[in-house]
DNA sequence: CTTTCATGAGAACATAACGAGAACATCTAT
DNA sequence: ATAGATGTTCTCGTTATGTTCTCATGAAAG
């Protein structure tokens, strides 16, 4: 019952149901399943059954294990964090003709030192396209230019994103992008910039 | 020739709680925490446990570490794209601290197999807050469920992205979201689904 | 009929992951 | 220089998870 030789990478019914549903999970999840996991997923009893699947497919190359708790990987899907970049919709083609196939990197374009994520609450910037519950990435810093949009702290208690300018000296206009709210000014010294928008992220479900 | 270097770069459930804290408090605080404070924020007794933990993040090259008292340093890696995510931004308030402090790593959360990335062009979803040079991310498929917002390509000549209804058999309604425009409605053979949004992203200069 | 294979249950054991805490080394503030 | 604070290195556990078995059932094939 030994077979060091495996020629076939045909899957059982049962491996392909275990292979599907870590690929699920997966992407899911960003982790993979735990064998109990698996088993539920499956309506199985016995972990011992779904390590027997699991070393099935590690043995026709699906997968690779390490010995730790959460130690599936895909093959096929190492971590991809580069999506291509395919075109401008709208373009009057086939998706799939458009050949300048660049790549974009979020984590690139949005990540880096002093940089955090806020997530956004109420509808004060609706107009420029920030929703409820986006989220968006604010780098750290204390200055800010005209028109940027910011995270700012009125008097120590009021952090709100908006936009800002500078209309004279020692005055800020907040202005909210929203036509149900007005635009505020404040001397300097009770405005705090907390950070200056660089990115924001929406995700669909 | 094949790379057998292991970048076992998995992190344990409280490996990356730790990490976690560490980026939280480094972005608040401007300074690396101390081995209690990481041990009081996770709720752990032991400082001897989170040094453990510590130390298996510098192995795995997340952060480098002094022999001083708050000698941990977070590299700036590209394998570490994650951001702290700090709290919700809300009008009238304060930051409000976010309970559960994760990261966030925008290519894990949009990226995948099967994706890719479209710059918008023009303004028929402004009011789903998808402007005009915006990027979102697709997953391609050629099926959708009702309501979802899909890249439709219609007499295989104009992609576009809009909502989708199933108003009766054999029609397919695309709506944008824009009050300047039209729902418009075609017959099921008139109309090939390039991809579901599933993300969106803006980035601001 | 027997053999083989895919499937499943479950026991027994090995190891990973997590946590508490002691003892000691080193850093740092005074 | 010294004392307290902080970091390091251990040992000792408990629980969760992975691994390796044996046994059992039914279907398909010879």
């Amino acid at each position: 019952m030994k077979e060091n030789l495996v020629r076939t990478s045909m899957l059982t019914e049962r491996e392909k149901d275990t292979l599907s549903f870590i690929t699920s999970y997966y992407t899911k999840e960003r982790k993979a399943p735990l064998l109990t996991e698996i088993a539920q997923g499956l309506g199985i009893q016995s972990k011992g059954v779904v390590h027997r699947y699991v070393s099935a497919l590690e043995d026709k190359r699906y997968i690779v294990r390490n010995p730790k708790t959460r130690g599936i990987e895909l093959v096929d899907h190492p971590d991809i964090d580069v999506l291509p970049l395919l075109g401008r919709i709208a373009a009057g083609k086939p998706i799939e003709a458009i050949e300048d196939k660049s790549l974009i990197n979020f984590a690139h374009l949005l990540g880096g030192a002093n940089r955090y994520v806020l997530q956004v609450k109420g509808h004060s910037m609706i107009e420029e396209g920030i929703h409820n519950g986006d989220l968006v990435v604010i780098e750290h810093a204390s200055t800010a230019r005209s028109n940027q949009i910011i995270v700012a702290l009125v008097d120590g208690e009021d952090a709100t994103l908006k936009r800002i300018q500078f209309p004279k000296k020692n005055v800020v206009r907040l202005i909210p992008a929203n036509k149900t709210m007005q635009a505020k000014e404040y001397s300097t010294d009770r405005v705090a910039i907390q950070g200056v928008l660089v990115g924001q992220v929406r995700i669909y479900d």
